[in-house]
DNA sequence: AAGTTAAAACTAATTAATTAGTTATCCAAA
DNA sequence: TTTGGATAACTAATTAATTAGTTTTAACTT
């Protein structure tokens, strides 16, 4: 599997609109970014620099690019929650668990629910 | 509750040796690290700025000064986590449950042993 | 075909992160 | 009391990330 580099912070950000978008030209991208909208060149370089890292490509359209991921969320998110996984649970899930029932994000009802959800994906294999 | 910044890379390596050693000189930080073993004045200057930071202090003895978090390795945990389930989960415990279980992280024999845990941990609280 | 506009590329500037070199200080040993 | 060794502080250098200004190109309008 080849390895996943890191996003920076700015990356990151377009990178979710672009994912969002699936396909998208500069403008569309800063249309999806929240206000204070940064520079249409700011946008614009960070995208460029997206390209040459191989995160994203594009199409031409006469003069204009339309840029579109060359990485999944879900591969990237799989790197980002195998991370964590590795950096604050021991690459454990259940402790990863533990930690939410602590927080109390999670209760009983909870569980259930994702018990129910196994047994769907158990019948329905993707 | 108080705003916590993100640690970088660099930073955040430090972080997990001063959290493990609770208390610690800067060489004994670097005793911790991995081969290739960063310079001592590079551990040293990153030390500081975590200082600088907020995110740790010291206490002097004599000139030697002794690192300590001021941060929990728990607190900046919920940090990690949060961002993560807010960025690709849609701040949903069920969605990174199910994300695991597509994974095969997770079976129903993991589920039945979160129930457990659940139930000890409702039993003796906190 | 010349002028206008919109877009990306290129380039520059700024800021943050990382690494390393040099200096100053303090303690201990002779 | 001077010298040597260890340490942190200070400073410098390098690299990466972020933001923005300028130039170029190509399509469209008249």
């Amino acid at each position: 599997m080849m390895e996943i580099k890191d996003l920076t912070k700015a990356e990151e950000q377009i990178m979710q609109v672009l994912w969002q978008l699936e396909k998208a030209f500069v403008k569309e991208v800063i249309d999806e970014l929240p206000i204070p909208k940064p520079a249409y060149n700011t946008v614009s370089t960070i995208i460029r620099i997206l390209e040459t890292k191989g995160f994203i490509g594009h199409e031409a359209f006469g003069k204009a690019h339309q840029y579109y991921p060359l990485i999944s969320r879900e591969d990237y998110k799989r790197h980002a929650t195998e991370k964590l996984l590795g950096n604050y649970f021991e690459n454990s899930v259940e402790s990863m668990f533990s930690f939410f029932v602590k927080e109390e994000k999670l209760d009983l009802g909870d569980v259930d629910e994702i018990l129910k959800m196994i047994n769907k994906i158990k019948r329905n294999p993707k």
